[in-house]
DNA sequence: TCGCGCACTGAATCTTACT
DNA sequence: TAGTAAGATTCAGTGCGCG
C-alpha cells in the first residue's frame, strides 16, 4: 500500500498542466510532479478527459485503494417542476443522465464497474452514491459482479428540497453503497476506533446526517450559476476517507464532476485520480484543487458527528406508547379538551389539525406550541405531553 | 372500494376456525365472520396457510388496496456469529431464507412480485422492506415489472444490533420502497396533511426513526424464546397504514409471519389478508390479531384534506353577496386591481377571465390560484376572498 | 453593526376533475 | 381518452438590501 505523502500538489501553485494521456481518448489536467514510489503510468492528482472506462482501461491493474463513484442517477422526469410560488425548479436535465432504458443503464453501470474492479488493489473498497432511481440497478450489478457489499449508507439531508405536490414523502435521503472487491478480501481499510471516537465513543452507525453543498463550499462559474448539479458536500467524502483510507493512499473517482473526491482527498493527504467526461468539469474542478491548502498530517483525524436537538414528531409519542389513539389532551386549566387520534392530529369539535394547529385555535390565537399547551392526565394530575418528547430525545440521542 | 368497517373480527372472541381455503395449498386460518359487501372469494381477515404463490392466485384480481412485504432477506452469514463475551448471536438461519444463488432469489422474486402485481387494484400501492442483502434485487425487479417506485423509505433504528466485530459501519437501517402498480396509476392514497400534521407541520420525510420490536410488543412462545426472528414493530406497519390507507381498505401480506400486519390492521380499522407458509407462525399470528382491540373508528379516519373538499365556484361568492358585482379585487400589495363582472369572471385592462386567469396574466406567470391571490377591501383592510369560500363550505357542511 | 424582510435555491421519476 | 381548466402546493437555508 502507498505511503505517499508529498505528492499531494503544491497549494501555492496555481498553473495548468494539460499533457498527452497515455490514450488519445484521455488527455490529462494534471501536475507535473510525479511521486517516485508509485508506477509511471499512474496519473496520481490528475484529471483524465475522456470516456471513463477508456480511461479505466488506461491504468494498471490492482493500482488504486479507494473508488468513490457518483454515476449518473438516470431520472426520469415527466414535466417541468414548478415551486407553489410559480418559479421553476433547476432540475437535472443534462445529456449524460439521459439512458434510453434500464437496460442501457444496466450496461452501462456493468462496464464501468466491471473496468473499476480491475484496478482495484486486492483490499480496495469502492463507494457508489444513488437515489433510488439507479441504487437498485447499481447494487444488483454490484452483486452480479462478485462484489463483497460491507454497508449500504443512508445520507440523510438535512435540508432536501421539499416535495412541491404533496404526493410524496419528501425525498430526504440518498444511499451509498460500500463494497469490497470480492468477498474473501477481508482485510480491507476501516478505521473502526476513529469513527467509533468522532461519534461520542458509539459506534458509527450506518446513517448519515449532512447539509447540501450550499453557500460557499458550492461552485459558481462567472455568471453566479452553478457550475455542475450535483456537487455532493466535501464532508461526505471526508468521512468515507477518514474512515476507509489512509494518508497517501490512492482515491479514484471515475465520475470526477467538480472535483469534490479530489478538493477532499488533496486537503486530508490523499492522492486522487480523477475520471471526467467533461472538459468544462474537469477545468473547474483543476482550478478549484489547486486552491486547496492540505491540512497538517497531524490534524487529519475523524471528523465528529453533528450533534443538534432534533424535531420530534408528535406522531413517535403515539408510537412510543406514551399517550394512546383515543385519549383526550387538556390545556393547564382544562377550559379545552381535544381527542387525540391514530395519525397523531388533534380532533376539537370535529375540526382536524396538528397539536399546534388545534392549540391555536382552541385559544383563538394565530399561532400556539402545542408541546407546552397540551396535558395528559395521569394518576388524577396533568403531565405535560413535552415530558413524553424529552424522553424521546433522552433515547434518540444515543443514535443521532 | 370497500368500505367495509365490522369485517374487523371481535377481540373477544378467541376461537379459532381452520377451514379449507380455495386450493389445497391454502387453507385457512380465519374467522367464520364474511362481510357481504366483498366477493365471496375474498377471505377477509383470515390466515392462509401455504405457499404465498399458490394463494395469491387464488384471489380476485384488483381487489386489495395496499400490499405490505417482508420477504425472506437471503441472509449471507457464512460462519456462526459470535459477541466479544463469546455468546452466540441466535441470527437468521432458518430454511426459509436460504437461496442457492441470486439468480433463484431474482426468480422467487419476480414470481411473488407478478403474482401480486395481479391481486393489486388500479391505484393500489406495494411496500417492500428489506436491507442490503436483498433490497436492490427487489427494487431492480420491481422496475423491470413495471412497478413505478414513489419513494424508498429508510427505517432507521434507534437500537440496533451493535457491530461485533468491529469490521463495519453499525448496520442501523432497513429499507423500504413504496411503489404504485404503474407510472399511470396517479391516484394513489395518500395522506399527505395527516402526516404533515403528525410532523410539526412539516412535510414527513423519508427517513423514519423507531426501535426495533422488543419487550412487551415482541410475541414469545410458551419457553420464553421469540415466535418469529424478525418480527416488525407495529408503529412501522401503522404509519404506513395511516399514510397509505383508508379504513376498511383490505390490506396484503403475503409474508404474514407473526402477523404485525394483521394486528395493525385491525387496529386501524382496515381489513387484513395474510398468507403464511409455516403453520406455527400463522397460529402465532392468529392468536395475537383476536386479542386486539380495535381503536374507536373516530381515531383512525383519514383527517380531511383541501383537495377533498367540494369545489366552490367563485360565482357563489357573488351569488351568496359576499362580494358585489363592479367591486375591486386587489392583490397582497394592491399592485394589481381587478374588477368583479356580474358572471363572477374578472376584468383587467379590457382583458377578461377567471379568477385564476387574470391573477396569472397580472403576474405574467403560466399559473395562479385566484383563491388566494385575490382580496377585497372592507373597513379599510383586506380579506381574502378565499375566506368567503370558507364560510360557503362551513355552511353546505351543515346543511349536508 | 444588527435585525428584518424578501428573493432565491437544492439529483424530483411531484395533480385532478370535467368535458 | 385526450384536452382543458381549476386550483393545490415548500423546508432549510443563503445572500442581499434597507433602515
Amino acid at each position: 500500500m502507498g505511503t505517499l505523502r508529498t505528492g499531494v500538489a503544491d497549494a501555492t501553485a496555481r498553473s495548468f498542466v494539460s499533457r498527452t494521456g497515455p490514450t488519445a481518448s484521455a488527455p490529462r489536467i494534471g501536475r507535473a510532479l510525479r511521486p517516485v514510489n508509485e508506477p509511471a503510468s499512474l496519473p496520481l492528482n490528475e484529471i483524465l478527459v475522456g470516456d471513463c472506462i477508456a480511461s479505466l482501461n488506461s491504468l494498471p491493474a490492482e493500482s488504486v485503494d479507494v473508488i468513490f463513484a457518483d454515476p449518473p442517477y438516470n431520472l426520469q422526469l415527466e414535466n417541468a417542476l414548478v415551486r407553489p410560488d410559480n418559479s421553476l425548479v433547476d432540475a437535472v436535465d443534462d445529456d449524460w443522465d439521459k439512458f434510453a432504458s434500464f437496460a442501457e443503464y444496466d450496461r452501462f453501470t456493468r462496464e464501468w464497474l466491471h473496468a473499476c474492479r480491475r484496478v482495484m488493489k486486492k483490499n480496495a473498497t469502492l463507494w457508489v452514491i444513488g437515489s433510488y432511481h439507479n441504487i437498485f440497478r447499481v447494487g444488483t450489478a454490484l452483486q452480479d459482479l462478485d462484489f463483497w457489499i460491507l454497508n449500504d449508507i443512508v445520507w440523510r439531508k438535512s435540508n432536501p428540497m421539499p416535495n412541491f405536490r404533496g404526493r410524496r414523502f419528501t425525498n430526504a435521503h440518498e444511499t451509498m453503497i460500500w463494497a469490497s472487491k470480492s468477498p474473501e478480501a477481508k482485510n480491507y481499510t476501516f478505521h473502526y476506533e476513529a469513527m467509533k471516537a468522532a461519534n461520542e465513543d458509539a459506534q458509527m452507525r450506518s446513517d448519515w446526517l449532512f447539509p447540501l453543498c450550499t453557500g460557499e463550499e458550492r461552485l459558481k462559474d462567472d455568471n453566479g450559476q452553478k457550475v455542475h448539479p450535483t456537487q455532493k458536500p466535501e464532508a461526505l467524502l471526508a468521512r468515507i476517507m477518514l474512515s476507509c483510507s489512509n494518508p497517501g493512499d490512492v482515491i479514484l473517482d471515475p465520475f470526477f464532476g467538480s472535483g469534490t473526491t479530489g478538493a477532499v482527498a488533496k486537503k486530508l493527504g490523499r492522492n486522487f485520480i480523477g475520471l471526467e467526461r467533461e472538459q468544462v468539469y474537469a477545468k473547474a474542478a483543476r482550478q478549484r484543487i489547486d486552491n486547496v491548502v492540505p491540512l497538517d498530517p497531524e490534524a487529519v483525524s475523524a471528523a465528529p458527528a453533528k450533534r443538534t436537538e432534533v424535531r420530534v414528531p408528535f406522531l413517535s409519542v403515539i408510537e412510543g406508547g406514551y399517550i394512546k389513539a383515543g385519549e383526550v389532551l387538556v390545556d393547564d386549566k382544562e377550559r379545552f379538551s381535544a381527542t387525540v387520534r391514530a395519525d397523531s392530529t388533534l380532533s376539537l369539535s370535529g375540526i382536524v389539525g396538528s397539536i399546534h394547529k388545534i392549540g391555536a385555535l382552541a385559544q383563538g390565537l394565530p399561532s400556539c406550541n402545542g408541546w407546552s399547551f397540551w396535558n395528559v392526565k395521569r394518576d388524577n394530575k396533568l403531565v405535560s405531553i413535552d415530558v413524553f418528547r424529552s424522553d424521546i430525545r433522552a433515547k434518540m440521542r444515543d443514535t443521532q
